[in-house]
DNA sequence: GAGCACTGC
């Protein structure tokens, strides 16, 4: 290890926090019972949870609280960590699973008063982390949520004037950083998960960096910064911030064995499902696996292949669960059901069995060792969904989540020398995601963009391209030196896409901020249609009735005036085949947003059936998603349309419109997402002319276009 | 006539 880093804790091979160093060598990783089995089960089933055991975990005898936290890791090197973090103000701290840091450090710095006056502040990419991390804590300090310990995340804030230790989501401390670029309200500002990357994680990281700086240079009180994370590239976390101290923590963790293909493998799916089989004829029943895929129709694949093979093959009963995060709630729940003794399960899951949920009593991790990633194109404005190879990083994780409860072992569908090519860490996700919505932020927040400090910046032309939509836009009044407008200062006190943002407050003008809400909620939200694969063609039969002539948007509205006037919900839902969490979550951001446009006194109104005036406010935000028709005659699905950025493009099959014979002239598209083709996705038809009269300047630039 | 990994305000 580098003399340069300091190292508090145990001392063993795995202390430099890289658990890289042989293929085959087992790797450290163990759990230590952070949370008590009621707070686990609410980690994995979410939020709504987390409410109904908060009482129960409160009431809970302190005494095995504390006799579990004495066992931490970090409680041993409580009296040097301290001293380190009040003589530091920057610091990193590396802390594997199960060290205690999260719920420890925080609870340590309180005791000493370390605070001052100000608030010790502990981000989360997740907000069901940061929930239950705060609910675990105040259980430690024996008192109740919302007291001394508490919680802020998207619509619900449990905190009091007497709220020391706060817990928070990334993204909520930066949109309260957009009213006090200062954060003057902190004294201790936490990152934790910081090896995540998370785009909101980023711009704190300038953001506080700044913050230090100035309020150093003003002389009002300081400002404490502690990174923390699991593994992660440390030297270019240090170089960031100014050469600061490493600190190391021990974790706890059962060794997990790392196997690795001898050859490369041509078909990660059918190795997967070979391997499945090998194993299930030769380890104990009760083993439960972990199988890594990249998506649903994958998923569905390799389960029906385990289903069929299972038939013809003896050994013990198979249970398989899949998990995914479009699978109802229920389904979701089978994965976390004990089996019977001598039953086998297991797990077929994407990526949010990595870090997002922890499955128990998983013994064998199989890797496929590939992932589905979603990235951006400023050019063009598509996004793709690419398969490709995860990172040496990826691949500790997922091995990792075999060794949660006790000694397991991980098989990796390819081989070391593949895993050795690897990048180390995944591609931070400010590199791969549209920009606007952050640039506006940072400008919102008194920064200017192109000299704010960031690990990794993004290129160039995808800055200049969403400098060059918030101008468009009207946020920003220019490209090299941009500054807020009016309109763009009220754009940002929008937790939304400054194109939806842009959209709410054209409505007053075209008298449709009702549907205007509603619509701009649902698009804010995830798929509310919810379609089964052996169910679809009913599913589609129940769709028919709210479906619009003009397109998909006004669909969407028709399904969600129709959810808001039914009386029971749920039921409802089931019947029209409609995802009642993603209603529910719309229906609660239209509330927000709703709330945030009477603060902006803007004039509540109705188009009624007048649902023109609704596509053109739409198109006030999302004109630079036009696409014109280049086929003439053609009906339906084979139309091909032109975007505004000239790319070809084409209906996806799921649209309203694709079967609308003849095509529209001219449409008005959400998303564009490139796989086999490039689709363009809740789309809706408009007259050609509209945009000459909504985005005059827009009109003109892309008129070469049509 | 195809299919959307995962978070978050």
């Amino acid at each position: 290890m580098d003399s340069k880093y300091c190292s508090i804790g145990l001392t063993n091979e795995t202390k430099n926090g890289f658990k890289r160093k042989k293929p085959t060598a087992s790797i450290c990783v163990k759990k230590v019972k952070l949370l008590s089995d009621s707070i686990s089960n609410c980690l994995q089933n979410g939020h709504e949870v987390s409410k109904n055991i908060e009482t129960h975990v409160v009431k809970k005898n302190s005494d095995d609280l504390q006799e579990a936290r004495r066992k931490l890791p970090v409680f041993m090197v409580r009296g040097r960590l301290l001293e380190e973090i009040r003589k530091n103000n920057t610091m990193i701290i590396i802390g594997e699973t199960g060290s205690g840091k999260t719920t420890q450090i925080p609870q340590m710095i309180h005791e000493q008063r370390l605070e001052g006056t100000g608030l010790i502040v502990v981000t989360q990419p997740r907000r069901v982390a940061a929930i239950t991390i705060a609910l675990r804590v105040a259980a430690e300090m024996n008192t109740e949520v919302g007291n001394i310990v508490g919680y802020s995340v998207r619509f619900e804030d449990v905190t009091s004037p007497r709220t020391k230790v706060k817990y928070l989501t990334d993204g909520m401390l930066l949109r309260e950083a957009i009213l006090d670029p200062l954060l003057s309200k902190y004294s201790v500002i936490i990152l934790d998960e910081a090896h995540e990357r998370t785009v909101s994680t980023d711009i704190l990281f300038g953001i506080v960096k700044l913050a230090q700086k100035e309020r150093n240079e003003k002389t009002i009180n300081p400002l404490k910064v502690i990174v923390m994370s699991a593994t992660m590239d440390v030297d270019t976390f240090r170089n960031y911030f100014d050469s600061c101290p490493v600190i190391y923590l021990e974790g706890r963790t059962h060794p997990v064995t790392i196997y690795h293909s001898k050859t490369k493998q041509e078909d990660y799916q059918y190795a997967a499902v070979c391997t499945i089989f090998q194993l299930h004829t030769t380890t104990p029943a009760d083993d439960d696996f972990l199988v890594f895929l990249t998506g649903q129709e994958e998923i569905e694949a390799v389960m029906y292949n385990i289903k069929q093979i299972a038939k013809e093959t003896t050994g013990p009963p198979i249970r398989v669960c899949p998990l995914y995060a479009g699978l109802p709630p229920a389904q979701q729940m089978q994965v976390w059901k004990e089996t019977p003794p001598g039953t086998r399960k297991i797990v077929l899951a994407t990526n949010i069995a990595e870090a997002s949920v922890t499955i128990p009593r998983i013994k064998c991790v199989i890797d496929t060792g590939v992932v589905k990633e979603r990235s951006w194109c400023s050019a063009t404005g598509a996004e793709r969904l690419v398969v490709r190879s995860g990172s040496q990083a990826a691949g500790w994780q997922r091995a990792g989540r075999a060794g949660r409860t006790a000694p397991g072992a991980a098989y990796r569908l390819y081989t070391a020398q593949q895993f050795n090519t690897r990048p180390l860490h995944p591609t931070p996700e400010i590199l791969r995601c549209p920009l606007a919505p952050t640039i506006l932020l940072l400008i919102a927040a008194g920064v200017e963009p192109s000299t704010f400090p960031l690990i990794d910046s993004p290129p160039r032309d995808s800055v200049t391209a969403s400098l060059t939509l918030l101008k468009e836009l009207g946020a920003i009044d220019s490209v090299e030196n941009p500054k807020l407008t009016v309109l763009g200062r009220k754009m940002s006190s929008f937790p939304i896409d400054p194109k939806y943002s842009k959209v709410l407050l054209s409505a007053p003008e075209y008298g449709c901020l009702e549907e205007a809400l509603s619509l701009v909620a649902v698009l804010s939200s995830e798929n509310i249609f919810y379609t089964p694969m052996h169910k679809r063609e009913e599913a589609l039969k129940v769709k028919r009735k709210f479906i619009s002539p003009t397109g998909d948007h006004i669909t969407l509205l028709n399904v969600f005036k129709a959810f808001c006037k039914a009386t029971l919900k749920k039921q409802w839902c089931k019947e029209n085949y409609l995802n009642h969490r993603n209603l529910t979550y719309a229906y609660e951001v239209r509330q927000q947003l709703l709330a945030i446009c009477q603060r902006l006194n803007l004039t509540l109104s109705s188009c009624g059936s007048a649902t023109d005036q609704l596509l053109k406010c739409l198109l006030s935000g999302l004109f630079s998603n036009c696409a014109w028709s280049r086929s003439a005659g053609v009906a339906g699905g084979g139309a091909r349309y032109v975007t505004g950025a000239g790319g070809a493009a084409s209906l996806h099959p799921a649209a309203a419109l694709h079967a609308a014979s003849p095509p529209p002239p001219a449409l008005l598209y959400t998303e564009l997402l490139h796989t086999r083709r490039t689709y363009m996705i809740t789309v809706s038809a408009i007259q050609p002319h509209w945009l000459q009269q909504v985005a005059p300047d827009y009109a003109r630039r892309c008129r070469a276009y049509r």
